[in-house]
DNA sequence: AGAATTTCCGCAAAGGTTTGCTGTGGAAAT
DNA sequence: ATTTCCACAGCAAACCTTTGCGGAAATTCT
């Protein structure tokens, strides 16, 4: 079977291919007898519009890029999720894309997302990109760019983040609120815009304690995570472990399990999650709540602001609130 | 900035649109000295192809569709990954929809993918399908389609799966290996083809061992597994809980720890899952490799023998293997 | 030198849609 | 009965690229 096309109906029913577009979309040019006559055929014979023609004329996706390091990540996939969906039912369409932490796959990425026409992309910059040098053409394209979660530290784009300050704040708000004096904090990659604000946050939101011991580590992956975690353990066993992210938590679970530790007995957790995993155990791990599926729709919100009217580029944060589970 | 075209290209060099477009392929009739001039000047501006413009004249797109229920999944995030991975390497990119389980959203997405012109589309079934009539236009088009884990009964269509027959009688002789005499089966939505292969297979292995006692429950979320499996405890205490998957196991897991049980002391787990989860937990939970990551490296290079010579169509299969953690 | 190739490039159409402009017929206004 | 106006529909260009075909100039062969 071929592809019914404008040009088709237009010769059945033997009037201008001009008439068939116009009718087709309600166009007050057309008397209410063919336009229905139109539609009727189109309906019959199941005309879709050719999204490549119709991009092609009007010079307007409905296409969006978007752009992690990798999908297969608790956080990333809920956020991905999210925007699938407030997308769709905007009629726009997601064209995903990873850039598995290389800078030169990213910007590989975004000329398949210029010569794919997209109307706007989605960000997480890799944790290895230096500069913002790949997305100037985009800027200059006029394609709306959106950085999320992993932002760039320039000012003048659009970034939508969660609140990394506020979460490590309350993380250490909540710490002292108990007797807590040795803590033990494990961050992700030093390189990433979120690793930073967290651990500037708890470093300061501790500077006016400085009878409790804040010992910082970093960790690449789980399996670093997991590693650091037993060479500090064997040192010494801190009150306290707070964890950064879901990966992070991951490795001192582990190690903790391993090590035959019982938490909140033994010794406390506390860790920035979507949930997911901190739900999976018993006792639940109290967690700093960054939802993937809140920034992905404040991230679509945006994106429709950025696509409708030119606004200014600003940095949005996404509230973090505090879900108790029974580790501390 | 606006963008660079043939024609522009064209211009400055005072040739036509025609040698412009054939130098950058390095089609023989164009001389080398014009070919290096134009590829010169590309470079400089920048030159990107308009895929649109590309696809309306040749028919033939760089994009391939993917519909799973939801891709917040740890499932489908790892087929996901591996489709768009090597689907880069091979110059496609991947427009990702979720169905949500809706059939009608299913049939939407279908139609976006159509008017996207994607040259394929990998499916996973929603589970509230009960036919492919939205999927005959798909076929009438001679667009490949490639279902996978939720494939269709129906013969004739491309499918690709995991083992799910021989996973259960991988998971069956395993058990039998042990002494263990009453079992509990925790399967998910019956609906599902997945559902129906392992039980079906799970049960047969059992058939000849009349003397265990094999009960089967289903269950649709973690959250009805966790009920389904307090509820069953309660009554009665197995030697072993089979869960077939992920979902499953979560609700099993956080009843187990909920009741203090200890694995494998007081009661076996074994469990089918891409690992992520089972590995997740100390003594890490034994299961039958089912990897999201192979399924989806396969279903990518079938698309591509698809799209290069008409196949007919087959149901693959991708091996199980046993994980050996320590719940049984 | 004249004929036969070869080399190199341009013309124009096609792909499906959208849209500004033009043109027609008929009804209303004068 | 002439003019004016409106409702309706078609023409043609444009978006950008690809490609069959034809043709001019340069080269090679008698």
């Amino acid at each position: 079977m071929t592809n019914t096309t404008l040009k088709k109906i237009s010769e059945i029913l033997g009037i201008s291919v001009s008439t068939v577009s116009r009718a087709l979309k309600h166009h007050p040019d057309i008397s209410v007898k063919t336009r229905e006559k139109v539609i009727e055929l189109a309906r019959t014979l199941d005309y879709e519009p050719n999204a490549n023609a119709v991009q092609l004329r009007t010079k307007n996706s409905k296409l969006l890029g978007l752009m992690v390091p990798t999908i297969s990540n608790y956080f990333y996939e809920t956020f991905i999720a999210a925007v699938e969906e407030d997308a769709r039912k905007n009629g726009y369409a997601v064209m995903i894309l990873q850039s598995g932490n290389d800078p030169l796959i990213e910007s590989e990425n975004l000329k398949l997302f210029r010569q794919n026409r997209v109307s706007g992309v989605f960000v997480c910059l890799s944790s290895n990109t230096k500069d913002l040098s790949s997305f100037e053409k985009m800027f200059d394209l006029e394609i709306p760019v959106v950085f999320f979660d992993n932002v760039p530290q320039e000012s003048g784009v659009h970034k939508i983040c969660l609140a990394d300050e506020k979460s490590a704040q309350l993380a250490a708000e909540l710490i002292l609120q108990h007797p807590y004096q040795s803590i033990l904090a494990i961050f992700g990659n030093p390189a990433l815009s979120i690793t930073k604000k967290r651990e500037a946050a708890l470093k300061n939101a501790f500077q006016a304690h400085p009878h409790i011991s804040l010992l910082i580590e970093h960790a690449n992956s789980s399996e670093e995570a997991k590693l650091v975690c037993h060479e500090m353990l064997n040192k010494h066993l801190p009150d306290i472990i707070f964890c950064m992210s879901d990966e992070v938590l991951i490795g001192v679970l582990k190690t903790i399990q391993e090590k035959g530790l019982r938490y909140p007995d033994n010794i406390a957790l506390l860790t920035i999650s979507n949930g997911t995993i901190p739900r999976l155990f018993h006792p639940q791990i109290t967690y700093i709540e960054t939802s993937g599926e809140k920034l992905g729709k404040a991230a679509f919100a945006h994106m429709l602001n950025c696509m409708q009217t030119k606004i200014e580029p600003t940095e949005l944060l996404v509230d973090a609130v505090l879900f108790n589970g029974g580790s501390l």
